[in-house]
DNA sequence: TTCAAGATTGTAATGATTACAATATAAAAT
DNA sequence: ATTTTATATTGTAATCATTACAATCTTGAA
């Protein structure tokens, strides 16, 4: 908690419980949470957050490069703490959501047919290894 | 309009002046429209069009195979006809998007770390062509 | 012609997100 | 330490794309 404290000062957001919490949250294995999941997860510590604080800390977090925002096919927005650059590939099934870094070599900026390209998103879509497990269908 | 009166036939979509007319749109150069795009400009043509019926058709013709649907950066659902695979590009300071056919390679379904892939969606941002020419910073 | 299935329409509801104003908290100045 | 000022948090209301629903209109058999 005090290392969280350190990197919103470094990154000059004035940290706040809340601020640390949701970093925090973010930080520890929660892997591609909405805001209102987060919302959820936080509350019970947090009686008194609200999720309009929830957006705006991560808004503030995205503007600062300490998480990153994405949206696969459906019309929420994910966030994320893992500062590498990979593919998302999310089951059918099971709804999970699976990070790639494997091949996600063409993710790097540059030009396409006179274009600059300076953001890449690849989003994949299909049944998981696990799932292809439990059902015969393998 | 003959024409999309048989191709709705074939595809099992009875033909509507409706049907006919949004599937009409989305083949005569019109890029990537929302479905609101596709209301505002039919309904000067079709004073009584409404927008559930946009929805309702664009839904149908998506489950039918005649176009698709996707989702770049921000929330809205997008449409097209090109039954081609391709890669999206959108431009941050015109907002428009481009078609990138060449270097769709990566595209193919298959199998990735034991997941069965059944879609992928790419997606590019940065400054266009015609962008670059127009400001100084080429 | 009759009638039932399906299509279209208008309005109301939903769900994620943002705008806004009031309150609370923390930092700076006296 | 007290006052002042700036910023953070909160609750509520508004927005925007989309969906649900029920009523009306069309259409294509029987
Ligand atoms: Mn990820
Ligand atoms: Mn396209
Ligand atoms: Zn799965
Ligand atoms: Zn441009």
């Amino acid at each position: 908690m005090e290392n969280l404290f350190r990197i919103l000062k470094k990154a000059n957001v004035p940290p706040s419980m809340q601020r640390i919490k949701i970093l925090e949250y973010l930080q520890t294995g929660h892997n591609h949470p909405t805001a209102d999941m987060i919302y959820q997860a936080l509350k019970g510590q947090m009686p008194t957050l609200s999720k309009t604080t929830v957006y705006n800390t991560l808004r503030i977090l995205v503007e600062h490069n300490l998480i990153s925002e994405f949206r696969m096919f459906e019309n929420e927005v994910r966030y994320e703490y893992d500062p590498l650059p990979h593919i998302h590939f999310k089951c059918d099934r099971c709804g999970a959501i699976y990070d790639l870094h494997t091949g996600a070599g063409m993710l790097e900026s540059g030009m396409i047919d006179g274009h600059r390209i300076t953001c890449r998103q690849i989003n994949l879509k299909g049944v998981c290894r696990a799932c292809l497990k439990g059902s015969a269908d393998a």
